[in-house]
DNA sequence: AAAGTGATCATG
DNA sequence: ATGATCACTTTG
């Protein structure tokens, strides 16, 4: 059996949470079809210090989600096509949030969005109430690896060798 | 290696 | 208003 994930467990850090995510299924209902897909990649970004995290340079009307307390979900346009997902964590006021960089079947932030259907109109979308996407726990027990994250070859130096992406290992 | 695509944000 | 930038994917 599978449970919602408590409200309570999104207040983790980002750091802290996207490691937890991993094995976890993502839940989507579309149309009452419910699809739910394990979590395997993720990658997190860390407040207004972290030089890659879109709230680096403060709060804009694009960056407020961030802002949000732990438990809402970021969606934001990337490259003109891709959608990409991002759980926020934390407490209210601190920007930061775990990417779901790709999910079972799906390789890609790109990729699972456009198999969900997630695009903007899920940002700032509650995942303890929502009955359109929320996150569910079925005891998976999981073992990782990390690596450093891609795509941020703007960032500083020290944020890009970072190792902030975590990697669900095949067994156990 | 580079195109394709469009929202976002800092300029003026 | 315009222009640069971007947590990507696909094609060659």
């Amino acid at each position: 059996m599978a449970y919602r994930l408590d409200k309570t467990e999104y207040l983790l850090p980002a750091t802290e949470l996207a490691p937890a995510l991993l094995g976890k299924f993502l839940c989507r209902n579309i149309e009452d079809e419910i699809i739910r897909l394990r979590i395997t990649e993720t990658e997190c970004y860390y407040g207004e210090i972290d030089t890659a995290c879109h709230a680096h340079k403060g709060k804009t009307p694009r960056t407020e989600t961030l802002y949000r307390q732990g438990g809402c979900a970021y969606v934001y346009v990337c490259y003109g096509i891709h959608s990409m997902l991002n759980v926020v964590s934390g407490p209210e006021g601190f920007p930061e949030a775990v990417l779901i960089r790709g999910v079972q079947g799906y390789a890609g932030p790109g990729k699972l969005t456009k198999a969900l259907h997630i695009d903007r109109s899920l940002n700032g979308e509650n995942f303890s109430k929502s009955n359109k996407l929320w996150l569910e726990d079925d005891g998976y027990e999981s073992s990782y690896k990390t690596a450093k994250r891609v795509g941020i070859e703007y960032a500083h130096p020290f944020d890009r060798d970072r190792l902030w992406r975590f990697i669900l290992m095949e067994e156990k």
